[in-house]
DNA sequence: GGAAAGGATCGCACATTATCGCACCCGAAT
DNA sequence: ATTCGGGTGCGATAATGTGCGATCCTTTCC
């Protein structure tokens, strides 16, 4: 059995009873422990379940853990997180990182809690949350004030001021659609306007976007597509939107999604 | 059965009913007292329940909305419901409201949630989150920006920029002590500053501070005393405390905590 | 084509830590 | 004063994580 299999299997069971130990699991799965226990320990690292003594159970807990809830989140999931982990490599130690909400920078924000000596300023809460649960002393995470909106970024002139008032290294966006002519756009007419902040104030514009964006649009365009030094988003974007964004954007980089929920081809040669 | 899921089943059982035995737990859970014990003793910890003798119950409100920093908010609980209840007098529809981070104001924010159409602005993340729990369209909550301290308030240059561009009619501050020779103080450095931030952006400037503070001295002063337009507090202040704080601060308000230690009714004691 | 190098995954042994129940004594309620 | 619940100390048991070696698959080189 494969790997991504076995994760499968857990996901499944935790999601049908709400816990699974890892005694049972080893039985079942037929795998020593330590297997099943990092298998837990990755799918905890990706927020699918939080690891408890003898066990795990669904992260459920805390209402302010995950955004938008589990319907949303998990969409696309092992597309975000390829993204994510690939945007992991243009952040290096003693960089001031910006961020702004939304799921896949989320995802990203939790694999960014590792490096050391960063500083982050993020519109987020949920994203500022990630870094205060286990607050590191290297680090230092800036939330920029402004009103909530429903998505739990914070914006309008209090988070545009502070966002002018710094110098980014890089910033990471997740945007909610992309589009040839409308650019990068959101749903919410005061986030475009910290999210353009955001661009301005950063030397190094990064959008991370899973395929599904392509072609959608939101009312309000926070930058054209070239306002982007590097796009990231995953190999399910056909060759014919791929040529359109290689035009226009600085950058794009495709990542393969590992493992995902179902698609396994094993064995298969690389194309 | 998993630890945490069977703290979960008490969690259950503590809401349904709003309170739980230890010997009936016992029972139903299959496991020792002192198990069950251990447990009450975390979950108190947590702020999730408040451990009585023969049992638990529901901590001052409603459970859902407590975060983690619970531990210490059920000290003088009811002394803070008062204080609360007799700052809530103060604030009347349409003003802009400052609120400090700590366990007393955000017993206040509470009780603050049902005046309409009032501007509110803080930097705890916790009272910023019990507005936005269920946001109303007539009132605005800014939260400045900054960076959090382990108490969740924000601080630092950012935030004290925002504060600054503000004008409150008035603000409420919780504060660590009272000293007649240091005035107002806290244990943190830069909370005392974005403090300071507070006190000079609002026009009345109103301390909630139960009589546990009389005395305390924190490493950093906020305000002298006389900065002070109204100090609410309560009863358990002795006669000469009061005298001393009568001369120095605008207008001293004594409040009687009501009931003594048990405080956990929704419809709490003044309209 | 085949062998060697490289990388990832998995299982085992070990030291460390957390959990649980029992016995015992203390404190609170009636 | 008596009874019931609460807490501390201890030992037994289970769970955890780290380091290391074995195995499998992929890649590379001849």
């Amino acid at each position: 059995m494969l790997a991504s299999q076995r994760r499968s299997r857990i996901l499944e069971e935790i999601r049908r009873t709400g816990a699974v130990r890892v005694s049972a699991l080893v039985e079942r799965l037929g795998v020593s422990d330590m297997t099943i226990r990092r298998d837990l320990e990755v799918l905890a690292q990706e927020g699918e379940l939080r690891k408890v003594h003898g066990g795990a159970v669904l992260p459920g807990g805390r209402s302010t853990e995950e955004p938008g809830f589990a319907a949303k989140s998990n969409r696309q999931n092992a597309e975000k997180q390829a993204i994510a982990a690939e945007a992991l490599r243009m952040v290096e130690p003693g960089m001031a990182v910006g961020m702004s909400g939304g799921t896949t920078t989320w995802t990203f924000a939790r694999l960014l809690r590792d490096v050391p000596d960063i500083t982050v300023v993020t519109n987020s809460v949920q994203v500022a949350d990630l870094f205060s649960r286990e607050p590191r002393s290297d680090q230092t995470v800036v939330l920029t004030g402004g009103i909530r909106t429903p998505s739990e970024a914070l914006v309008g002139p209090f988070a545009v001021s502070a966002i002018r008032s710094v110098n980014l290294d890089i910033m990471f966006m997740g945007v909610h659609g992309m589009d040839l002519r409308n650019g990068f756009t959101t749903p919410n007419l005061v986030e475009a306007e910290t999210d353009r902040a955001f661009v301005e104030a950063s030397r190094r514009f990064v959008v991370l976007a899973d395929h599904t964006k392509y072609g959608v649009l939101g009312i309000s365009t926070i930058a054209p597509l070239d306002a982007a030094d590097v796009l990231i988003t995953d190999s399910g974007l056909v060759e014919e939107h791929r040529a359109s964004l290689r035009e226009r954007v600085g950058e794009l980089v495709l990542v393969e999604a590992a493992g995902g929920e179902q698609s396994d081809e094993p064995g298969s040669s690389r194309a």
